[in-house]
This record gives structure tokens, sequence and C-alpha cells, in this order.
RNA sequence: GCCCUGAUGGUGUAGUGGCCUAUCAUGAAGCCCUGUCGAGGCUUCGACCCGGGUUCAAAUCCCGGUCGGGGCGCCA
């Protein structure tokens, strides 16, 4: 649960319910009134017991027929599951729970001695999807009651670590001088050639959603701000139709000037390094809550494991031959495909950097040097991709700053030069090197949270077949 | 786009031609009891995805559709 420990009253409640929760020794004989969810509604008699949840925790409210008038006992006590409350009353000590002979007497936990009430939106019955209820439900039907389904406090759970590890993420970037900026979204042409594009109507101009903010990232950087990242939407129309694609997901962006391959992959296992320390010093409660829900579904708890630094780097022509040893069928300028990501995962079971891809891979602002050939004598690139297990994680590399060499490297793709004056004319200028990755923030949820499917840490994901909510 | 697979109350399920006016759990409505606390007890409510076909007989078999799940491709 979140720590409102430093939250102000609001219009609504004098007190959080977890300020309450953490605080109630302090607090009993006080006046206060808090606001929640009517989690469960008990008793029928002259008395009534409501468990109310808010953002930050659960706490009992005791409702007596005696302490207040019967209008709004009554009302209070035929309330429907899952509808707000808001309710005034005493803290109290609450009395402590029978125990089995031999147990341990629990630790103090407070109530609410109710004198006042007010329903302030009923729930309809039957709720589409129960919040408490201890039955699974199907991914599809908790998406499309997605505003009840985050309710679920596994779920509430996975979202704040999302949130958290945005935040740290971001955090370390700009602890290494990186800058956030926003690039555009609505574009006239493909950034990268290759994947499909949603077109649109950009007034009376044919435009598309922007497939990556590759292109801008990179003018950014030509343009003097040194190190910049970007955490923003990208938009592919591709037909997949996996644990791992969504056609709208959050891009983890960076480009920083002056540095090469090599540099970049340092930032990022920084980055992911200090992601991991701060969520295991900080939210491993969250983690705890995402596990209890696993336990009781019958799932392997996950740890948070800080990754080493650094990170194994297996360059493209090493991991051709451990798939190759490990009994795959790949030829060197072949993609590394799932099943062959399975066998070098087998080895490095954790993050692990693929670096050096044959230039024919790559797209066409990666870098590449022309002295550096593979095992059989292809061109390499200093594009590189990120692993974990078997899954892709990033992409990135140092990329081209020649502009002679740009172009030549679109018309080898079959890609018209002239279509990106928008983007070549960034380099005529004089352009430093430099490189960047993009990070599926999604895929990383995955790890640390153990969901076996994006859509899990996605609020309202979008894939081939949901469009709504 | 390809391959495999599935659709039963609000939710999750059992049910492979007649034993099914369909099982169990959860839920909802109501009653009883109760400072409860995973509350408990009792009663009631509520479902075979859509369309066509085979058959004396279809939740069950066949065809088409829609939607879902798994895998692949592609990628983050």
């Amino acid at each position: 649960m979140r720590d409102s420990s430093e939250w102000h009253p609001t219009a609504f409640r004098t007190h959080t319910i977890g300020q309450i929760v953490s605080n109630g020794a302090e607090l009993i004989g006080e006046q206060v009134s808090v606001a929640g969810y009517a989690e469960t509604v008990r008793g029928r008699g002259a008395i009534a017991f409501i468990m109310l949840r808010d953002g930050t925790g659960h706490i009992q409210a005791f409702l007596k027929k005696d302490n207040m008038d019967d209008d709004t006992f009554i009302a209070v006590q035929s309330a429907s599951r899952e509808s707000t409350l808001q309710v005034t009353g005493n803290v109290a000590q609450k009395r402590p729970p029978k125990v089995a002979e031999g147990e341990p007497t629990p630790p103090p936990e407070y109530e609410i001695n109710v004198t006042g009430a007010n329903i302030l939106s009923s729930a309809e019955t039957p709720l589409p999807v129960g919040i408490i209820d201890d039955v699974n439900v199907g991914l599809d039907i908790r998406l499309d009651n997605r505003h009840l389904d985050v309710r679920r406090t596994h779920v509430n759970a996975m979202f704040q670590l999302r949130s958290r590890v945005l935040q740290y993420g971001r955090d370390y970037l700009i602890s290494e001088g990186f800058q956030e900026i926003n690039s555009p979204k609505i574009i006239a042409s493909a950034s990268e050639g290759g994947t499909n594009l949603f077109p649109m109507m950009y007034f009376d101009t044919p435009a598309f959603l922007s497939q990556s903010p590759q292109l801008y990232k990179q003018l950014a950087v030509l343009g003097g701000l040194e190190r910049v990242f970007e955490i923003g939407p990208a938009f592919r129309a591709e037909k997949h139709d996996t644990y791992r694609h969504l056609n709208e997901f959050i891009s983890f962006d960076i480009e920083g000037a002056w540095m090469n391959d090599e540099d970049v992959m340092g930032v990022q296992e920084r980055m992911i390094h200090h992601i991991w320390s701060e969520i295991a010093d900080n939210d491993q409660h969250l983690i705890d809550v995402v596990n209890e829900y696993r336990v009781s579904q019958g799932q392997e708890p996950v740890t948070v494991e800080v990754p080493e630094l650094p990170f194994p780097r297996i360059p493209y022509c090493d991991a051709i031959e451990i798939v190759q040893k490990g009994g795959g069928e790949i030829e060197w300028g072949e993609d590394i495909e799932s099943h062959h990501c399975d066998i070098i995962a087998a080895q490095y079971p954790g993050f692990h950097f693929l670096p050096r891809w044959p230039m024919s891979m790559k797209p066409f602002y990666i870098f590449h040097d022309e002295d550096e050939t593979g095992s059989t004598g292809g061109q390499l690139s200093r594009g590189f991709d990120l692993n974990y297990g078997r899954d892709e994680m990033t992409s990135g590399g140092q990329r081209e700053h020649r502009v002679d060499v740009l172009e030549q490297n679109l018309r080898n793709m079959g890609l018209e030069p002239a279509d990106f004056t928008f983007y070549t004319d960034g380099f005529r200028y004089g352009a430093p090197p430099h490189a960047g990755w993009g990070l599926g923030v999604a895929r990383l949820l995955m790890i640390l949270t153990g969901a076996g499917n994006v859509r899990e840490v996605v609020l309202f994901p979008r894939d081939r077949n949901r469009v709504t909510p």
C-alpha cells in the first residue's frame, strides 16, 4: 500500500486509512473522517462491520444502531460491496480476534466506531468481476473491466511498481546528465522503414503515428542537447499476437552525444542496476503483495535479484556459435529468433547484451566501421540488443553521423534519401558521434513482477483485437 | 499472415450423444445468528457464444461465423 504519512487532509477525509492503521495508538478516542470502498459489509442485526479500503490501507468500521440515526444505519448496512462511503467516528483499538490455542496474539489493530456515515456512490450488483473473491478471472474479462481489476491489491501493486520503475529510471538518467524531452507522435514519414505505421489524416495531409522517437531524439542531440531521454508511446501496426507485443507501447529511449555503443550499454546496465537496487530497498512490500497473490494461485513467488555489473556481452558472432553448439539451426547473417534465444538463455539466464550485429540486419541509422567484419567476413554494425532470458528488452547502438554514409545506407535499404531530408539535414552542419537505445517498459516490468503477459502491466493495452476501454 | 486450441450462470469451473428442467465454488437476493474478522447456518436466483446441419435424441458430433487462449513470424 501507499505510504500516506505525509498526505494532507482533503474535503472528504481528515485522515487516510493508512494514517490510522499505522498511527492508531496515538489517535485512539479522536474523531476522524475517512472515505473508501466498502470491501465487505457484514451484519444484519443491530450491528454491522464494514471493511473500508482506500488507496492507502484497510480499516474496519464498526456500526452500532444505537450510535446513529436509523436511516443512516440501514443505508450503510445494506450498502453493496465496492460502494464508496464516507464515515465519521472515533478511533478505537479493535477487540482481538479469537485465535486458536497456542497461536500468537496478533499485534493491535484499530477500527472506527462510527457515529455518522454517508454513501458517496452506490455500486451496482453484481460486480462484473470480484475484487476479493477467491476465483481466478481470465485476462480478457479483467481488461474489459480494468477499472475494477485495478482495485485488486496485487494489480494495484503492479502499477505502483510500474510507476517506481519509471521514477528510478528517470532519476538515474538525470543523475548522468540526461534531460527529458518530448518528440512528436504525429509524423509525416516512416522513422525507420520496416514496420507498418498507422496512417491518419493531419488536416488535409496524410500522416502517421510515430513508431519510435528515434530520428527526433537524434536531432535533439545533433542540436546540442547533449544527452536526452524520452518516455513516450510508440505505435506499430503489426498484426502480432504474443505475450510481449502491443500495438501501442511505452518506449524508454535515450540518446547521448560523444558516445558509442559500449558507452550507452554502460548507461543502460547502470540504470537497470539502479532501478533494481531501489526497488529492493524501498518497494519490497509491493513485491510481497504480488507474491501473496502468486502463491495463492500456485505460482512461484518472484524475487528482486539485483543484477551484477557489468552484464555479460555476447557478440553476435559468439551468439551464433552458442546457438549452433546448442543444436539450433542458424547461419551467420540470420536473425536470432525466440527459440535460439532459449538456447542462449540457458547459459545466460539474466540480463545480457548482444552487441555487433551484422549491418545487413540493422536499420540505416546504425553506425558501422568498415574495418569490423564478422567470422564469415560480413560487415558488422555497432548495433546491440539487451535480452533477459529469451526476451528482447532493448535495441540500441551507435548511430551513423556521416551524412554521406547515411544516405548510402538509405539507398541500400531501398529507401529514398529525399524523403528523409528533415532528418539528414540535421547532419550537414557538424554532427557529434552519438549513440542510444530504446527499452520496452512493459517488458522490464514483466521481469520484475513475474507477469507472463505485457498486458498485465499496461493499464489499457492496445492490441490487434482491443481498442477499448 | 501461419499452426494448434478453446467458448457452460455476473465470475471461475464439472460435464465427450439419452443418466443434464446441467456440477461445484464464488456472487446476488432474503432470513437466522453474531464484536464479526477468510465469520457461520438456511432458502432462493442465475448459464450450455451465434447461425446452419447430422440424429429418434446434441452442452456433447459436423460446417460456417464471432470472440478468446497458446506457439511462430516481426519487434521494444
